[in-house]
DNA sequence: GTATGTGAAGTAATTCACAGCT
DNA sequence: AGCTGTGAATTACTTCACATAC
């Protein structure tokens, strides 16, 4: 394990590359190049090395780099390999539509508890995650041993419900509120705003030439 | 309007402000330092300033911004006074979701059309949106004005949607399949994958020291 | 000949730091 | 005195280009 920074976008991009890099596994490609495999997800050959050389040498000169033996180094520097365990809190609307996303499990991340501040909602249960009481969430983080955290609750509590979820022990937040979150430096934090793609779109329209 | 190239990061940025800003008009507060900015949004005060700067001078130097005019220029800058047409083509899970979430409209994008190829789900509505074929996309697209398309098929087929959106003449594609589109240079793509997010906090996870 | 891995060059984004305005 | 606006310095990211390996 090397301890020079990775770049986010670099990170990013290497799910990219495992994804295409399955496909051709899938279709029996044994080989193939930066260039090709720059052209196939629409990135550059420079690109791709760079990012590859960041974890060691894969590559074969001459020939490309194999498939296989690809697919295997990128599952194992992206942590493919093992299963996290993942609370929601709030369970609204969206919080709901997230306890029956099939991606979490997709991504060998198991939801294994949900939290609400509804008393009449604690002791329900959505898409077979039991809902359980914020008061309780220290023990139960601890006993499920859960490391990620996802706030699907309004904008005014995400703060307080991102602190207790820190406080309880995940390390990792998944931001669902369109609010800024402060966060001690050790906590991941990764912000998902679909409005706020939108409004990037709707900047593109009002600004084009 | 300048001239210069604006980075998808500061508007992301002035988005976030702008949403601070409405707030602090909300609570009648009239004025704020960069600082103060930058500590409610967790950005440095540096950083506000230069964002800010590049669309004009906005401050007082000595006491800081108008909060009022400040929302004033942002909601022009960034185009929040005009509304946008937008089509989903898809009309599985995602699609269905998207017909029916309220973001859309709260950001001043109207969902006006849906595609599928399923023949058998032309002509029935979802969320009030009349589902049409893909056949009538150029037709429609150019009637209802439609310059946003969404894409929610799967992966296989979200290139060939794209496409099809943009020969219909759409310029912006908010693209929700787990696959990078090929797209000429003019039209702006904004990728959403929830997988790839929640990808990235395995990597953290499997690599924090 | 073909394609990697990687320093060096070139760009872009961020942070510093301060002159100048109120 | 307080705070902006902005060049200059720094840091991060990308692209170039080529020596090296097969």
């Amino acid at each position: 394990m090397s301890t020079k920074k990775i770049s986010e976008g670099t990170i990013s991009r290497l799910f990219i590359y495992l994804r295409e890099i399955t496909a051709l596994v899938r279709m029996n490609i044994r080989t193939i190049s930066s260039a090709e495999l720059g052209e196939r997800t629409n990135l550059t050959d420079a690109k791709v090395r760079k990012d590859l050389g960041q974890f060691g040498q894969f590559g074969v000169s001459g020939s490309g780099y194999d498939t296989g033996e690809l697919k295997v180094a990128l599952e194992r520097i992206l942590g493919k390999d093992k299963t996290w365990n993942v609370a929601v809190v709030g369970t609204g609307q969206l919080g709901s539509a997230l306890l029956a996303y099939p991606g979490f499990k997709q991504h060998k991340l198991s939801v294994v508890a949900a939290f609400d501040a509804d008393t009449k909602k604690i002791g329900k249960k959505i898409s077979g995650v039991m809902i359980d009481s914020i008061e309780d969430m220290p023990k139960i983080i601890k006993e499920k041993k859960i490391s990620i955290g996802v706030v699907a609750v309004p904008s005014e509590s995400a703060q307080d419900a991102a602190e207790k979820l820190v406080a309880a022990g995940v390390s990792c937040i998944l931001n669902f509120a369109p609010t800024s979150l402060s966060m001690p430096e050790k906590v991941k934090v990764k912000d998902v705003d679909l409005s706020r793609e939108l409004e990037t779109l709707s900047y593109f329209l009002a600004n084009k030439r």
